[in-house]
RNA sequence: GGGCCGUUAGCUCAAUCAGGCAGAGCAGUGGACUCUUAAUCCAUUGGUUGUAGGUUCGAUUCCUACACGGCCCA
């Protein structure tokens, strides 16, 4: 992308502008509009010519030029505006022959005003009979072909701003991403929970496996992280005493790009004092299953082809029981067979280190082999110990946490546990993570020292969830790439 | 990281198979037109065929490398 990338079209733009500023402001900000085209559409749709004719309401709407059909004496323009679109219509002898003039060299794309009653056309199409025509806005480069649009994926991502004008399809999918978080609140709201924000400058890193951004603080002179995950702050808070709290906001994660990864990315997340995970589980469930109702009308839609149904209680398994129903030649008694699992996991291609113990391989192996096969939605719970460090253990069977991951089409949606809140076995944790980090594994935990400090005030008992809101925006608008629900999702960058 | 596919006018796409003057629609420009809506009709402008090399008398086309995007795999 370069300065003066000008092409012969956006040239003769340049040369109108040239000429509208030798004559005036070419870009005013005087114009006040005072309806929108959908408010017009529903208030006067069904009227008759006849009663738009004895109210005589004249508006002033204003909007992006989208179509323009001109004949000798009589012009129509169709306007865009933030609600939808409006016909203007345009007689010569209305706006005066200088004006019609002016208007028949405007382009696509340029933003005019007109002010003008209501009435309708021969065919019955509500429009504007405009008395007065301004030009708002010289728009210097060509929209896309109006008929099929922007076709080349890439563009769409790069100049949104251009995908947005023209695509109706992409207005709706970012709305329902507002809607969806709008609801989000809404419902935390209303069973009591707090939202907060918390630092995304850490110092120290925590809340997840993954590797951050570095960053620096010059006065400090400090290096500090893009946090990974708010949990550890959030945790924080539930011993401060805000019992429901919760955060929808960006995490950062120093990873490749593809459909499904952003280095930065929308996380729900929410800690619910004395409750349990089947209690965040039923709230995962009921969230998702309402979200769905209030967007989409019902809780049942089509992803890619295939059905899924949100109203049918969700299924629940155990990382183990999808393990072996997933691989034939794994035996119930084997799940945790160091040998049998290092065996299945070199079959499958993944890359064993000798510090990986049996809870590591039993994941590895469960990534390989059952993820993208779970169309649910389903919960996977009982998640081995050595792979949740914040969890905490289950009571029963300390090999493993109560823990859940939710999976829709393959993917990763939720996931959420009890939380750790001895602040022994939290530290324990911590130094095992620690230990792993110095024997190289860059996705491996920071000791948190003042976290363990606010584990030792108490933390009350409490289930904690994450939803990837971009995902579930996916999953809802039928999305197959999260960059197709990111505004500006990143892209290496363009090349000159 | 590996494999495959794509990149041609501002936009949407042909032409590539079998190397031989790079085309159309929309948009633009000039003209006609007082109810159009992908307006219509007449005329017309517009190209470093992603980038850099190679083969060839001649390359959008064949070969190599690279860039970006997509799909699949790891």
């Amino acid at each position: 992308m370069t300065e003066h990338d000008d092409n012969r079209l956006v040239a003769e733009r340049r040369e109108k502008l040239k000429q509208l500023r030798a004559e005036g402001q070419p870009y005013p900000n005087d114009f006040r509009r005072d309806a929108v085209a959908a408010e017009l559409h529903a208030g006067y749709d069904e009227h008759s010519n006849e009663s738009l004719e004895s109210e005589a309401r004249v508006v002033h709407v204003a909007g992006r030029m989208m179509a323009k059909r001109v004949m000798g004496k009589v012009s129509f323009a169709t306007i865009q505006d933030r609600s939808g679109r409006i016909q203007l219509f345009i007689e010569r002898d209305a706006v005066g022959a200088g004006v019609y003039q002016a208007f028949k060299a405007w382009d696509l794309g340029d933003i005019v005003g007109g002010v003008g009653p209501l009435f309708k056309t021969k065919t019955g199409e509500l429009s504007v009979r405009v008395s007065e025509l301004r030009l708002l806005v010289k728009s210097l480069r060509p929209m896309p072909e109006k008929w099929h649009g922007i076709a080349d994926h890439e563009l769409k991502l790069r100049q949104r701003y251009v995908d947005l004008i023209v695509s109706e399809e992409s207005r709706n999918v970012f709305a329902m991403r507002t809607e969806l978080i709008r609801f989000a609140r809404l419902y935390l709201d209303a069973l009591g929970f707090t939202e907060v924000e918390t630092p995304m400058m850490h110092v120290i890193p925590g809340g997840a496996n993954a590797r951050p951004f570095v960053t620096h603080h010059n006065a400090l002179d400090l290096d500090m992280y893009l946090r990974i995950a708010p949990e550890l702050y959030l945790k924080r808070l539930l011993v401060g005493g805000i019992e429901r709290v919760y955060e929808i906001n960006r995490s950062f994660r120093n990873e490749g790009l593809s459909t499904q990864h952003n280095p930065e990315f929308t996380m729900l997340e929410l800690y619910q004092a004395y409750a349990g995970p089947a209690d965040v589980m039923h709230l995962t469930q009921t969230l998702i299953r309402e979200a769905a109702r209030s967007l989409l009308g019902e809780a049942a839609l089509e992803y890619q082809g295939a059905r899924y149904d949100l109203e049918q209680p969700f299924a629940i398994t155990t990382v183990e029981d999808a393990l072996v129903e997933h691989n034939d030649s794994l035996a119930a008694s084997d799940v945790r067979d160091r040998d049998v699992l290092t065996a299945l996991c070199q079959g499958c291609g993944v890359d064993i280190k000798p510090e990986f113990g049996v809870g590591k391989l039993q994941i590895e192996l469960f990534e390989k082999t059952v993820e993208k096969t779970l169309a649910g939605p389903v919960f996977v719970t009982q998640y081995p110990a050595e792979v949740s460090p914040l969890a905490r253990t289950n009571d029963d069977d300390p090999f493993v946490t109560d823990r859940f991951e939710l999976f829709i089409a393959g993917r990763e949606i939720a996931n959420g546990f009890a939380e750790l809140n001895d602040p022994e076995d939290q530290a324990a944790r911590f130094h095992a993570q620690a230990r792993a980090k110095a024997d190289g594994d860059e996705e491996a935990m920071f000791f948190d020292a003042d976290y363990i400090r606010a584990l030792e005030y108490g933390m009350p008992p409490a289930a904690g969830l994450g939803i990837g809101i971009d995902r579930l925006v996916m999953f809802l608008t039928d999305s197959a790439s999260i960059r197709d629900v990111i505004l500006f999702p990143h892209l290496k960058l363009e090349a000159d």
